[in-house]
DNA sequence: CAAAAAACCGATTGTAGGTCGGTTTTTACT
DNA sequence: AGTAAAAACCGACCTACAATCGGTTTTTTG
C-alpha cells in the first residue's frame, strides 16, 4: 500500500485531532492547502476503504478516526516497501535502520535501547 | 521514489551477482518469471536513470552494477515513505522500528544492540 | 415539506511501473 | 567492406492509483 501526500496529511491531522469530519479537515487545511471539500471527502473515503480510518455518523456527518497507531502504520509501510529487498535474517533491515538513525543523539539512542530491552522482556514473557 | 517488483528483483540479482547485462539477468529470471528481454532492458534503463545502477560497455553489451548498498537504499526508501509521517524527534520512527522487529530473536536483538553501540562510539569519536 | 448539508457516483488528469514491437545503431564475422 | 546478428533505443499501450471535482442522490433539520 502506498499513501499520497494528501492522505498522509489527513492521517496526521486525525492523529493529532483525535477525530474530525470532512468539513473540519477542510477548514483546517484551508490555510496552506487548496483542496475542495469533495477532494477531502474522497481522500477520507479512500483511507476508509484502506481500513486506515473508522467512521460513524455523529449528528449530521461522518466523523473519522484513525484505526492504526502512527507507529504501526509506519511499520507496515516499511514492511511493504522493503519486503522484497530484505532476506529472512533482517540483517539488512537492521543495518538500514542504524544507518538511518545517523543523526540520532545519545538520548535518542538511550530511548531506542530501552525500547529494545522492553521488547526483549515481552518476548521472553510469552514463552 | 518507489520501486516496482521487477525493479527490486533486478536489484537483488545485481547485489548478489555483482554485475550482469540484460541478457544474463533475463536468463537468470527465465525460470520463474516471464519477462521479455526488452522488459528487462527497460527496467535496467529505468534504474539507471534513477541513479541506482551504473553501467559500462564491456565488449558487446552494457554491464550494470549497483551504485548503492542494499542498506543505503532501504534507508532511503524508509526516509521517503515516512518523511511526512514522522516528526523531528524520530520518536515514532524508533517505535515503529521496534514494533517492526516483533519477530526478531534474541540473537538478532543482540546484533542490533551491538550495532547501536558501535554507532554510538562513532558518534562520540567525531566530536 | 423544503432547503441545506452531506454522501455518493463517476469522470478526468497525472504519474509511474510493466510490457513489448519495431527501428536504429553497434558489433562481429566472413 | 558488407552483411548478419546483437544490442540499444524509441515510442506506445496497459494497469494501478492518487488527486481533483462536478453533479446527483440521500439524509438531516428547521
Amino acid at each position: 500500500m502506498i499513501l499520497g501526500e494528501l492522505e498522509k496529511q489527513v492521517l496526521n491531522h486525525l492523529w493529532s485531532a483525535g477525530e474530525a469530519d470532512a468539513k473540519q479537515i477542510h477548514s483546517a487545511f484551508s490555510a496552506g492547502r487548496s483542496s475542495s471539500l469533495n477532494t477531502i471527502q474522497s481522500t477520507l473515503d479512500r483511507l476508509y476503504k484502506k481500513q486506515l480510518l473508522s467512521r460513524s455518523k455523529q449528528g449530521h456527518a461522518f466523523v473519522y478516526r484513525t484505526r492504526v497507531d502512527r507507529e504501526d502504520l509506519i511499520a507496515q509501510l516499511i514492511r511493504n516497501i522493503t519486503s522484497d529487498l530484505v532476506s529472512q535474517d533482517n540483517q539488512s533491515l537492521m543495518a538500514a535502520f542504524v544507518s538511518l538513525s545517523a543523526d540520532l543523539g545519545d538520548d535518542e539512542l538511550d530511548r531506542l535501547e530501552a525500547m529494545i530491552q522492553n521488547h526483549r522482556r515481552k518476548g521472553k514473557a510469552h514463552s
